[in-house]
Parts: C-alpha cells; sequence; structure tokens
DNA sequence: CGGCCGATCAGCT
DNA sequence: GCTGATCGGCCGA
C-alpha cells in the first residue's frame, strides 16, 4: 500500500522517524528495485540554517522545498552526485527529509548495474545520499515528482514495520556535514535503524 | 579500518 | 569566483 498525501502533510522531524522502515519503489523501463529506508536527516527551514530554504529562500533550486508535502526535491551536489528529498508539510512552508541510506529489498541486479563499483560488499551500494541515487537512477529529471500519484518513484508501507520493531531500533545524531550552520549543527535531526549495516559511516560525533 | 585528498560543476553572489 | 546535505582511491597501520 503506498502512502497517500496525509502521511506527507507531517512535519519533516516527525516524518523523519515515520520513513525509517518504509519502502522506496523505483521503476524505470519496466524494471522494478524496492529499497528500505534505513536513514534520514530532517531539515527544517525557514529557521534552520542547514537548509537550503533558511530564511525563506527562494530560488530556482529551493522552489521544490515550498511544493506541499508529498513531492520530491532532488538536487546536485559538489557537481557530480544527487541527493533525494521526501517534501513534507504544507505548501510554502520548506521543510523535507532527506534520504541518506537504504538497503536493497529487490531488484538487487539493476542496482548493481546502475553503481558499477569494484567493491564486492554489497552496503557500498546504498550507503549514502549520492550512492542511493546512483542506484535508484534518481536524477534531476525526479525533481518535483509527485510521490502520491506517480508510478516511476513512491514510498509504500513496509507490511512488517511493527515485527521488525523498527521503532525500538531508531537512533539520533547530529547532522552529516552541514559545519556552517552554526548552532543547528547540533540539532539531533539524522535519525537511523541500529545496527543496520546499510547506515552510512559517516562520523558520528554523538 | 580510518584519514586525507582530488574530482567536478550547478547554483548562487 | 567560490562552495558544497559526497564519493572513491590511495596509503599507512
Amino acid at each position: 500500500m503506498r502512502f497517500s498525501k496525509e502521511f506527507y502533510l507531517d512535519n519533516a522531524v516527525s516524518l523523519a522517524k515515520k520513513l525509517l522502515g518504509q519502502y522506496i519503489v523505483r521503476r524505470i523501463d519496466g524494471k522494478e528495485i524496492i529499497v528500505k529506508i534505513v536513514e534520514t536527516e530532517a531539515y527544517v527551514g525557514p529557521e534552520d540554517k542547514g537548509c537550503h530554504a533558511y530564511n525563506n529562500r527562494r530560488t530556482k533550486r529551493t522552489e521544490s522545498m515550498f511544493l506541499e508535502g508529498g513531492y520530491a526535491y532532488v538536487y546536485i551536489i559538489y557537481g557530480m552526485y544527487y541527493c533525494l528529498n521526501i517534501v513534507t508539510a504544507k505548501e510554502d512552508k520548506p521543510e523535507a527529509v532527506l534520504i541518506r541510506a537504504v538497503e536493497p529489498i529487490s531488484g538487487l541486479e539493476y542496482i548493481k548495474e546502475n553503481r558499477k563499483i569494484k567493491s564486492t560488499k554489497i552496503e557500498e551500494l546504498t550507503n549514502g545520499p549520492g550512492k542511493l541515487c546512483k542506484a535508484l537512477n534518481i536524477n534531476k529529471s525526479l525533481d518535483k515528482y509527485n510521490l502520491v500519484t506517480g508510478e516511476e518513484l513512491f514510498v509504500m508501507k513496509n507490511e512488517n514495520i511493527e515485527k521488525e520493531k523498527v521503532v525500538e531500533k531508531i537512533a539520533e545524531s547530529k547532522r552529516i556535514n552541514i559545519d556552517y550552520a552554526e548552532e543547528y549543527t547540533e540539532k539531533l535531526w539524522r535519525f537511523y535503524i541500529k545496527g543496520n549495516k546499510f547506515v552510512s559511516k559517516n562520523k558520528v560525533k554523538n
């Protein structure tokens, strides 16, 4: 069952936690990839100095974050990688959840095709925001994509989420690589599933 | 395994 | 002209 619009109209911190353990479905050229979300970060503009839309900064890039919840926000980072965010909250409230790491559930052969890495460690395929975009073939064309109605990319409920006790395993920490965000670097707005080996290995100063 | 470093360019200012 | 919500290769331990 995919999530409907109401699910996304929540604030980013709450949704960052609710998304953990849920599935992302990616369909392209008749192929289907399903992954489980294991690490997220909340960006709570306009007061959040770590958020691209801090101080209601509205540009061509950040425009997507001002949409109502349920759309994708995809941007290019370091000139070479994409990052996938899920826009949350009401229209004109620029909040989003960054998907930082996922665990492959099905379509692993397509993920490997998309990644082409030397390492044989499966977790290296999707344990970072840029890596998972490459793995799911996500690019700028999916910016502003409607996750509520679209068939190529959407979030689906993991029916075993209670059985997997995801809620009990949620850990929180500071967000990664936002040293410029002053007091907002200290916010514990990064969430991940404790013990999951697909969580990104980035320095956790917590 | 961990730290360092270069790659590479859109999106700002 | 500068910077970044990153990654992978290399090198030393």
